[in-house]
DNA sequence: ATTATTTGACCGTT
DNA sequence: AACGGTCAAATAAT
């Protein structure tokens, strides 16, 4: 029925990586999430001597706003890189936590908004969408391959990859790709209810991936 | 019944 | 032709 044969940007996954990033802007950034993160826990101890429900519920909010952002810098190169180069004192934040990046030193592409992580978690605090998994020629495990959430409410076309790598550990290589519009909706009406909705996907799900 | 996941076909790229 | 990204029908889960 619907034919809709767009072939899109199917760019290929070399080793693209972030393009250039702002230092200021970056450190703002997270200058003013470590205050807000602060701010946020000093009142909540105020709160908490008063008791009052609906503050505590703020407060929770707050908090979580507070904390995807981080994860969303998290989820990004940028943090990365800025915070390795200069030595912020929340450089030691249980919020980055990046894998050290086992890809050799590549070529600096400014590619279309692209990041390839490699970390121990593919959950983030965006809702994502699955739409398909493909099995990849080397890897053990296919890849997933996720749109956001709100593609169709908000026109979102944000796009992540998820590829378990074999290991001692569980590492995952995820591309995100595209900008996360829906984001500029997250403060205005109150919540944009991105929950995680991501399965976790445990590699004893699809150990079963048998010669094709 | 609705939503999420699986699966294979389709098709562009290499 | 192989590979892999996307789509959508089939199936499973809630």
């Amino acid at each position: 029925m619907h034919s809709s044969k767009e072939r899109k940007n199917t760019t290929t996954m070399e080793s693209v990586y972030h393009g250039q990033s702002t230092q200021e802007e970056l450190g703002e950034v997270m200058n003013n999430l470590q205050r807000g993160l602060n701010s946020a826990s000093s009142l909540e101890v105020l709160i908490q001597n008063r008791s009052g429900s609906n503050a505590q519920i703020l407060i929770e909010d707050i908090k979580s706003c507070f904390s995807r952002a981080m994860t969303t810098l998290n989820s990004s190169n940028l943090a990365n890189d800025f915070l390795n180069q200069l030595q912020l004192p929340y450089a030691n934040s249980q919020n980055i936590n990046i894998h050290s990046n086992p890809v050799r030193s590549r070529p600096r592409v400014e590619a279309n908004s692209q990041e390839k992580l490699f970390l121990d978690n593919p959950d983030d605090c965006y809702a994502w969408s699955l739409y398909g998994q493909k099995e990849i020629r080397n890897s053990k495990y296919p890849r997933f391959y996720y749109v956001c959430a709100h593609k169709e409410d908000l026109d979102c076309h944000a796009t992540k990859t998820v590829l378990p790598l074999e290991g001692d550990s569980a590492i995952y290589e995820i591309i995100y790709s595209g900008q996360h519009t829906c984001l500029q909706f997250a403060n205005e009406d109150g919540f944009l209810n991105s929950q995680p909705r991501i399965s976790s996907n445990s590699k004893d799900s699809y150990a079963s991936s048998s010669d094709a």
